[in-house]
DNA sequence: GCCTCACCTTGACCTGGATCAAGTCTGGGG
DNA sequence: CCCCAGACTTGATCCAGGTCAAGGTGAGGC
């Protein structure tokens, strides 16, 4: 181990890998099979223009737990989640905290920011990203107009989630954040209706204090209303991380309030 | 008083006045002169082309109270506030309500959409709207492609905003989130530090309920709490609307959670 | 296999804010 | 000037969820 790696180890740091890539085939391939191809921006460009693509841009892995985005610290790049997942917060200075989303595979980072970050992202087991510097993202809307055009639908998609979000924390009880969340999950596996009354398994990825932090709850308050879906039938919970929703109806009604 | 806007008052519903410009120096002089102009997206246009912006828009007034989006519905138009102000919001089936947001002069309206809209808004007091049909939005940006820049750039702000609410609505305490919207309060009327310790004068243009419902609190809490904070000497309240901060820097402090 | 540590669950109790129920203030109309 | 309605404030009480404090559990290391 290099003398540099061991001194971060010792600050308590895991030193992030960063792979440049230079060969052009390799780089055109890192983007053509990328999942940000399919499912971000990067499907606003042309397969022919995808060199170009990758060449303002870098892969980074993360480890787990380590934090790459500081709150309130000068905003240089945008991501893409290319693999693994990744969970947004804010901090108040006593250390609360709340966690403004999880992102994974296909996500897009960074809208959220003008001159520095208003949020800090911390890798939910190891990650995979995708970094664009500024300055290549301005480089490459202005050769590829319709670019802004993703970027911009990108922001009204997570306008629109926020806004059911603030909805969820400002007016919603316990109970009803918790199926909220199931739902998103499920929402998250199966795109349009699978079957109305079929259990959905889930695996949540992410701690109980995370999902407190995120519904705005205590940890006991999640690990409660869990036990209490489970005493009454509408969940099953296998091991910490795998729970099956076992009636998706009820669990949506209580998530709009409707029970 | 015509049949048509008989029926509309018996039905509850007051009309909305509509104003279509149709001389052309009118319809320059509409854009050039709006609040819009300095304030909002249409500074990504040169005067020149004013012409082009104010006919692909039309003004509208809202009278007070009257909703003019309804959250769920096709999302055709894009707004900016004029004149007057206005509440976002969205609701729960049994009619809890989030307010996620107040606009004013110049704030850009409809993002938060991609077939329909994932809010509602009303007129709180009279206002005045300037209304861009997504199709005149989308022959704007492919005409002027900074346009497209700047819908990003006001996105990024609003989320900007957003994140510190969710941190509000979820882990703040009730003194905490008065104070916080004091300060944002504070903040729309002077850009820079006014003066470190200097009162602030506040008018608050809604009622306590539209307070509440922002702040996921109920109106007596609301109460309360101001009146806590007008005994303890750091706001002084004359009328319902009329509060001046005594003490900013002690609200501050409060709104961060640090007092 | 079993130890251990980190994470989760459960129980007992407390409290901030909601709820329920009167007052009180204000501004517009007669 | 007084009355009235709507909006706000204040007080009494309640309760959902937080806090504090033990236990349980299961995955990785020895």
């Amino acid at each position: 181990m290099g003398v540099a790696a061991q001194q971060m180890l010792q600050a308590g740091r895991v030193p992030i890998i960063m792979t440049s890539t230079r060969i052009p085939d390799e780089i055109h391939d890192r983007c053509a099979h990328c999942i940000g191809r399919e499912h971000s921006i990067c499907n606003a460009i042309d397969d022919c223009d995808l060199a170009i693509l990758a060449s303002e841009s870098s892969k980074m892995t993360v480890p787990d737990g380590r934090s790459f985005i500081e709150e309130g610290e000068p905003a240089h790049d945008f991501f893409v989640v290319t693999g693994g997942r990744v969970k947004l917060f804010t901090l108040l200075p006593d250390g609360r905290r709340q966690i403004t989303g999880f992102a994974e595979g296909g996500d897009f980072l960074g809208l959220a920011a003008s001159t520095s970050y208003a949020f800090g992202a911390e890798a939910l087991g190891t990650a995979v990203l995708c970094r664009f510097p500024h300055a290549s993202m301005q480089r490459l809307t202005s050769r590829f107009p319709n670019l802004e055009h993703r970027l911009r639908q990108e922001a009204s998609r997570e306008l629109t989630l926020m806004q059911a979000r603030m909805t969820l924390l400002g007016r919603k009880t316990a109970r009803e954040r918790l199926a909220t969340f199931l739902m998103e999950r499920a929402r998250l596996l199966s795109a349009p209706v699978p079957e109305p009354h079929a259990p959905i398994e889930l695996d949540l990825p992410m701690p109980r204090t995370d999902i407190a932090d995120y519904l705005g709850l205590t940890i006991e308050t999640v690990s409660r209303v869990l036990s209490a879906f489970k005493r009454e039938g509408l969940i099953s919970i296998r091991g910490i991380t795998h729970i099956t929703i076992m009636q998706p109806d009820r669990i949506a009604a209580i998530a709009e309030g409707l029970e």
